[in-house]
DNA sequence: AACCTAGTTCCACTATTTGGAACTTGCAAG
DNA sequence: CTTGCAAGTTCCAAATAGTGGAACTAGGTT
């Protein structure tokens, strides 16, 4: 994207190597990254011996070092709400027994921070860490309903707009119509705009400030049930948005 | 540590602020970096604007970014044992009740990777990422007890032999003593070692070559179990990691 | 109003990074 | 066996990017 810099080069090329789901070679990794041979090479040694990267001689492929898994966990306990949400969403998860995602903002982007499966109980790092696009969900745009305008825009700016069912907003008006609507709501439905049969009530959580720093949904299938049947987790939703909001210290994300 | 450059540096802020278990100013950073004012200042932003940190204008804190979570979580499909065992480990969970921890080695570091809880559910991500030293618990004398003689010799000189607790060893010798035991043995036991009242049993995962790329534990605490009763769980720990051996293709750490 | 201290900017100096090209390996086809 | 090709690694002079002392600004304190 940007360039800062070596170090700007750096991340980028451990975004390359995350973006490969497997261990990559360096000939994958040097096709898909916009620097020349030598310098691609030199910097991921550099990452490589700082244990950013890890190298297996044997297979020749390069994956994510564990120094980064360290930090991360280190990032976790840090910058984001996990950790002052986790009781509350036990309780609630307890409650209403669905599935229940806790997402924060990254530029545009919807980061899943922590989740509580339902049945199923664990695969918890498997699905927190992931992306989602923020026009598709019922946490993005929980979150998006209660930015302010410029961020707002910022935001959308960078949103492509896939449509991945027919339900998905497919451009701005549709979705700034709906964020009116889910502003005075308090509360976001995700009606299977981002997967088939997979629907969800979501609501933000406010600093005192009033200022956003993420989102709280419930999720379930259609089977199960329907948005209407959803409505009826509001209000505990909400007791569970409020009171994250209230011990959130306001570490949050910059810009 | 070491000095790799602008990027070597880059990670060494990113270590020093996740040294913090909190958000940190500027200035503690600093007091607590080699590096002069002006380039910690150039650094830090950099990181900051590649995500990597955040920062949070209104409290003028630092903390790590949510860039990272988002790699690590690609780092924890790719390098790590993970994914592959964890249908293993629920399986072991259900069947001993006891707490279980997936372990990696990482230069003489115990890194934890996975685990699953005895009873209460959650909190997985938050010992997850962490880091013990190997000398004192059961997966670490595990893994240490597998190694070749040179990665073993490598990773001794890199241990500090904290006493944690009157059993911890303190120094090389008895515990490459307790290495060769438990080389003959298969499985290795924490006695108190780490933590008072913590003991656990342990094995390493060993690679169809014979080449060790992890240890799993299960742990309990000295009120409901001793290490004779843990004894009782060895074959249910080492068909566990036996299996997940075998499943693991070498997608391993460096050197 | 004078005085700190945390945080930010400046800028000449220099060390580091750069990347084209040449070299080495390892394997596969002629 | 040797020729050819592709992946991976090293070199080195040119130039860019990083350095850090010092000077500046903001905002709070005596």
């Amino acid at each position: 994207m940007s360039a800062d810099g070596t170090v700007g080069k750096a991340c980028d090329v451990l975004e390359q190597v995350a973006a490969f789901k497997r261990p990559a070679r360096f000939n994958e990794i040097l096709e898909a990254s916009p620097f020349p041979k030598a310098t691609l090479y030199r910097l991921m040694q550099t990452l490589t011996n700082q244990g950013m990267l890890a190298y297996d001689p044997e297979a020749q492929t390069y994956s994510m070092g564990l120094r980064l898994v360290r930090m991360a966990h280190a990032a976790w306990g840090q910058s984001s709400l996990a950790p002052i949400a986790a009781p509350i969403l036990d309780k609630l998860a307890a409650e209403v027994g669905e599935t229940i995602h806790l997402a924060q903002m990254e530029n545009g982007q919807v980061l899943f921070v922590d989740k509580r499966r339902a049945s199923v109980l664990f695969e918890t790092l498997a699905q927190t860490g992931r992306v989602a696009p923020a026009h598709s969900t019922g946490v993005g745009k929980a979150i998006l309903a209660f930015m302010t305008p410029d961020r707002l825009e910022r935001a959308l700016r960078q949103q492509a707009f896939v449509k991945y069912t027919p339900n998905t907003h497919d451009n701005a008006d549709s979705l700034m119509a709906e964020l009116a609507q889910i502003h005075e709501d308090g509360v976001a439905f995700d009606r299977e705009e981002h997967e088939q049969g997979i629907i969800s009530i979501a609501a933000p959580i406010l600093l005192g400030s009033g200022k956003v720093v993420g989102a709280v949904s419930i999720a379930s299938t259609t089977n199960r049930n329907s948005p209407d049947t959803l409505q009826a987790f509001k209000p505990a939703l909400l007791d569970a948005t409020a009171r994250i909001g209230e011990q959130a210290t306001p570490w949050q994300f910059p810009t």
